[in-house]
DNA sequence: ATTCATTGGTTCAAGCATGAACATAATAGT
DNA sequence: ACTATTATGTTCATGCTTGAACCAATGAAT
């Protein structure tokens, strides 16, 4: 009857869920910090490490992709274009959508910036072992698979 | 030689970690919308849970254990204080400090809120044996330790 | 063909988070 | 006791993200 018998925190599920949430808080953090020199907030390293992969893309598509809103694309993208590290040309067969291609800065850019994501992850994850690191992947995957329908 | 050979999709922990970050930003955001009926806002949840199991903390403290500037608690608290969820009152030993308390109605709140937040977590971690369900928040407790100093 | 609904993208106002600059209180060094 | 440093909290300007309203192009239905 005792309402604080189930409070979430005894809960092992709640608790560890914590655990993820503050560390990708602080990996966040760390990183924003760690790209400044190059001028690039996680976000934006996020849509070129998205166009280095899948040249071509529309916005709605990057967005989807983001998990963020198509205005956020929007807002966000003149700032890249402007500083020469993308382009945008209308498709020819759909006059709606407008593809996104790295320019060779963008790649360049993006190069120097996955150094520095990479040495944050690496050091990160280096305590745990590799089974243990795809097994956390896996699980994570799945985590956002079923809340799709959610 | 290639630059392309140690590309960041082709590192395990890079692949992995990404599928982390992912998996947070799903979840935040579900988290968002379950709350909305409420009228609270994920940030809001954290300042009254937080509260909850530490009655008295002075700003300063919520904030470094939110991950969050100070500013932000200015910010954040006098709409939760209009609402009558916490009092705000001076440390009688130390005149700068604000010592903060859930009121009634905001502990009712959060009890509320609470059953929501965990129905969401366990449904994103079901997935997981509890095995596996600690050992990924043993993982992320370290990776918060492991860039404390970075 | 002519509507009607859908889709890609933009604009705009509102809400949040941040960091720097500030004010005030406490404390340490002399 | 007096100055200098540190610590708490606030203010403010900036920038990011969002969602709703909107426009234009496409596709579907009759």
């Amino acid at each position: 009857m005792n309402i604080k018998q189930d409070l979430p925190w005894d809960n092992p599920r709640f608790r560890n869920w914590v655990a993820v949430a503050r560390a990708c808080h602080v990996v966040e953090r760390t990183l924003a910090v760690k790209l400044a020199p190059l001028d690039l907030k996680p976000a934006q390293l996020d849509v070129l490490m998205n166009l280095y992969r899948h040249p071509g893309m529309s916005q709605h598509d990057l967005a989807r992709r983001l998990l963020v809103g198509r205005s956020n694309i929007t807002m966000l993208l003149p700032q890249l274009e402007t500083r020469g590290l993308l382009r945008r040309e209308g498709d020819e067969k759909d006059k709606r959508v407008l593809r996104l291609t790295l320019t060779e800065a963008g790649e360049a850019l993006l190069m120097q910036a996955l150094k520095v994501h990479m040495t944050l992850i690496e050091k990160a994850m280096s305590q745990s072992t590799p089974e243990q690191c795809d097994m956390i992947g896996e699980q994570m995957r799945r985590v956002a698979e079923v809340l799709k329908t959610a």
